[in-house]
DNA sequence: CTTGCGGGATTGTCTGACATCCTGTCAATC
DNA sequence: GATTGACAGGATGTCAGACAATCCCGCAAG
């Protein structure tokens, strides 16, 4: 962790505490912290070479966040998300979508659609090419983009900490091209709807689009059940929502 | 052995900076601090009677929440919500309580409709009088009731953030009885709606009467605006959404 | 009026301390 | 053998104090 430290002494705008936050989001997003697994305070404060009381800090943060769940006199451990709260995640992620979708519709620009082509053309390529790894941070980038689009910084700021929670869910990949296909061609309905200017086409295709992409999920990780070894854990990547 | 466990569960359950944080939303919420203050650390340390870095602590938390601005050296401040902002806030929380009353509507039970009916009556009786001061927290509990009913712990999470940064806008009272009357029938169509079972027709109540709600509430404060003393300060009171 | 310059106040961060609480172990007991 | 009790070790909750960096404000100079 020492290329944090190089890091650190060079953003002096952010707080130390900030910093660690988003290390940690950053160790949970990329696998490095699994679900359930325990912070020590005293091992994180001297593995990333601050103070327990920063350390602190930013657990507090990341427990307010939900990122992290903080019982007294028991330490910090990244929260386990159950089946069932994966369910309600997913549909209030729906419902944000949708609301993002139906509010940028009728004012979605030019300028707007052809950068959400660009994204769709580099989605559709990943996906021709299955290659998942590169998939990924682009699909997150096409939706946070509509949400960013809709013009609605609180929208966006619920939004964001919605899908920072969906990153403590075991991500599963769809090895299958059919799959691919599928989450293309509902990228592709969606960006028809935001065209057609309709608030209502372009909610239901984003609510469509992510009800489509738990339910892959879900089957993804059913099929992937029992092969659940040390690969699969390194393997980062999204269901494809 | 329930006598002393009231007390003791809840020192130990809670960590002292949870309860600094509850306490900053509860002083928030009666009006005693109020948008743009400041919060000097050793100064509310002092006052609560604990240390620097537990008050750090909350402060943290709190910001993650919304409730506080941290900026860097600068020090801790209720955070201001501009009016634009404050839309911002209303539509997403109008959509939030769009989707509790679609989720709601199709599996509500005769029990939950009773207990809305008990709350409803409870509104009106403070409408009729116009008792503004007890109608504020019944408003508040039928709204939270609603979202709780519709059983997805995520989304009433949302829901009560959002409903926190609600806190942060002056509030001001209709002191007109035409206001409490809209508001009175927007509530009665709300329980009819979710009595109807129709999940669109429950969602649309609800969103009106967000709307409508937040739409007296920016006439009220308009027509107040220049009678702004110490007394409109000290009145802490919803808009009746 | 603007600019520049202390100096006090406040924040960021660390160290160290101590009481309390949790956990795992091991022996005593039934 | 399972349950209980006691105990040591480690982790957390909270505090006090320290120090550098930074901000803020008033005042003098231009």
């Amino acid at each position: 962790m020492e290329p944090l430290l190089s890091e650190l002494s060079l953003l002096r705008s952010r707080t130390l505490a900030e910093a660690i936050q988003e290390e940690v989001l950053r160790l949970i997003r990329n696998g490095a912290l699994r679900t359930g697994e325990k912070l020590g305070e005293v091992e994180f404060a001297a593995k990333l070479g601050v103070s327990r009381a920063t350390i602190r800090e930013a657990f507090r943060a990341l427990g307010e966040s939900g990122l992290l769940t903080l019982e007294k006199n028991r330490g910090a451990v990244v929260r386990v998300i159950s089946p069932a709260e994966a369910d309600e995640l997913y549909e209030v992620r729906a419902g944000l979508d949708a609301m993002a979708g139906a509010r940028l519709a009728p004012l979605i620009t030019t300028e707007q659609l052809e950068k959400l082509e660009m994204l769709l053309a580099g989605l559709t390529d990943c996906a021709s090419s299955c290659d998942v790894a590169a998939y990924y941070p682009l699909n997150v980038a096409f939706h946070d983009s509509i949400v960013a689009m809709a013009g609605n910084a609180t929208l966006l700021r619920l939004y964001r900490r919605v899908i920072n929670l969906t990153h403590l869910l075991r991500r599963t990949s769809f090895a299958d091209a059919e799959s691919f296909a599928a989450s293309a061609a509902e990228h592709r309905a969606i960006v028809d709807a935001l065209a057609t200017r309709d608030p209502l086409a372009a909610a239901e295709a984003m609510r469509r689009h992510v009800h489509a992409g738990y339910a892959r999920m879900q089957s993804g990780r059913r099929t992937a059940a029992g092969a659940d070894d040390a690969a699969a854990d390194t393997l980062v990547l999204d269901a494809g929502v």
